[in-house]
DNA sequence: ATCCTTCGTGTAATCGATTCCACGTAGCCA
DNA sequence: TGGCTACGTGGAATCGATTACACGAAGGAT
């Protein structure tokens, strides 16, 4: 693979002027431009990405460590920010934690060997000293839908309480007084928000929430099933099962079909985290949509705010309900609401 | 951020030997083993991995370019990608073309730059001059689930065609004759390949494929739409849709109820690619299994065989088809076979 | 004509590792 | 005791870029 060198040689000039060339420093003649030029075209030669960070002490590249690639909600995340990354000319590594704090552990640390520009994370667990030491060594970071308390790191995520209050308002009204909730991680802070949500919600309907109608979760779909199946078998189960994210759904699911029981009918579901298969579940899933994208996106910049010196900001984007069928009779316009998360 | 040369001022030897320490060189005395990894320790020093990959012109690091992260197919071909290759050892480092060919070429272009030592792609598009190059270059290159033909480069595939002669057969025993195709693109392999496979099926029961029932998608969901929708303003439209991905599947679902029709007494629906959603949806998809996990394990091997000097292997591993409900009457046993994608 | 800018260019240092080569010391054998 | 091997170690080159600095030529001002 040619190196600098080799174009300089083919142009006839020295490898300072070849650099001049390729990153348009004002000071090179309109000859000895073309010559490169030329050169470079010929020889097929690409800078070196290694040799270029290993002297400018900068990479272009963001890591971006999240709990799980196969929940479409991190998917999609993933996706809007490697769109957002690459409109600013960064690249992203991806890292999948896997909801394991040991993996989590293992891919800051080879991220932090890579000499990435900056982290995006959305932490597994409460307490990783690594990730606290990198913060406090000054690496840039910028934390997304989760976040670890107490972390002086700027914070993009979405605040779901008033979602939560609509879900319990829909809930209420469609006559469920016993409701439980499936519940993240307590490690996560989006395994214990959302609990105090919902709880905050309910007491606004001088409904309680007991220990039994709160099940302990780990964001997986088995979680979601073994949970459910706790629920269904208390002498009084809940009317109502609203799982913290969409793959314990998915489990819950599977638990009340597997005992030949329907939805709404006998129990109803409900989720957080909209995706696009639940316009599709059997029934459509009412669920608290996020604003995935614009995370993504503000997330990006916030932490390329960061690197470039400028002042990052931590943002908080409202979550909205998506009423479908899975909690009682279908809204009113049905079809218009189907859609919303696009 | 500390060096190897702070490491070696603190331990009073030569960056040298802290070197052969870090890289378990025999030849170092114990006594200045011990000082070395203490200072490593009290420094918190970690090797930079820009300035070693210079070095050693290996970066330890695999790109992937796949077509869409956001269909859960790759989604699961990512992960059990990285899943492999970290246990070798090797970091992945995802790309997301996004089916657009400029995307991809993007990608592999700063992938190359970036001085991966190998390539993992799942072609957009057939003819990319920069993938040739590379490969005819000699950049380790292997190609997963798609690939481009008459280029050198291992492939690592499943071969779907017996599944999709017992889909067909499945069809025919419920009494469906006429059957259509929502194609993926044609430039792409698989888009080709399931067509052919599918007529290839068909004609064993002297049943033809005529151009009005062959679709031209995309492998997203809105061109499964678009495609049903003129299927069902045929003059005879199909009796049976198969879809050749999942997202085009679901596009299919939504054009199919948004006319009310129902799934499978109006019209039967089965895809190409099974996920765990398929399971959950109203009804429950008929669908063709990869076997995901090892397509990507195989694909790493064959990667990582090829980088370091051993010699790779084209692999090509059968799908087989599973049958839920959306093309007829429920299978003599449901239970078991519903959940064979695991 | 002389001096001072300005401009284009090249030389060489540098980033942080790895590794070849040379050198000194110690141990062993004759 | 002399010579050989083996071992531990450090110096310095190297990977491929960027960039500070120096230098020569050209052009303008006095």
């Amino acid at each position: 693979m040619a190196s600098i060198k080799d174009v300089a040689a083919a142009a006839g000039v020295s490898v300072a002027t070849v650099s001049r060339v390729l990153n348009s420093h004002p000071s090179v003649s309109p000859d000895a431009r073309t010559r490169v030029l030329a050169a470079v075209e010929s020889l097929g030669y690409r800078p070196n990405a290694v040799a270029r960070s290993l002297r400018t002490a900068q990479t272009r590249t963001l890591g971006l460590v999240i709990s799980d690639v196969l929940n479409p909600y991190f998917g999609e995340l993933a996706r809007s920010v490697e769109d957002e990354a690459r409109g600013l000319g960064y690249s992203v590594i991806i890292g999948n934690a896997d909801e394991r704090p040991e993996l989590q552990d293992h891919h800051v640390r080879t991220l932090l060997d890579r000499r990435i520009d900056g982290l995006l994370v959305s932490p597994t667990d409460g307490a990783s000293p690594l990730m606290l030491d990198a913060a406090r060594a000054g690496t840039p970071m910028v934390f997304v839908d989760r976040w670890i308390p107490g972390v002086d790191v700027p914070v993009v995520r979405s605040d779901g309480r008033g979602a939560v209050r609509d879900l319990v308002a829909h809930l209420h009204g469609l006559g469920h007084r016993r409701l439980a909730i499936i519940a993240g991680p307590a490690a996560t802070t989006t395994g214990s928000e959302r609990v105090d949500a919902f709880r905050g919600a309910l007491a606004s309907y001088e409904i309680e929430l007991p220990d039994a109608y709160i099940g302990q979760g780990d964001f997986q779909a088995d979680s979601g099933r073994r949970v459910t199946e706790a629920f269904l078998d208390l002498p009084e189960p809940p009317q109502a099962v609203f799982a913290a994210d969409n793959l314990m759904a998915l489990g819950a699911l599977d638990a009340i079909r597997a005992r030949g029981l329907r939805v709404p009918d006998d129990i109803a579901v409900a989720a957080f985290d909209d995706i696009p298969w639940f316009v599709h579940t059997d029934p459509p899933i009412t669920a608290i949509a996020q604003p995935t994208k614009d995370l993504g996106r503000a997330a990006v910049r916030a932490l390329v705010d960061r690197i470039e010196g400028r002042v990052p900001e931590s943002v908080t984007l409202p979550a909205h309900l998506v009423v479908r069928r899975s909690c009682g009779e279908p809204p009113q316009t049905p079809t218009s609401m189907e859609r919303s998360n696009g």
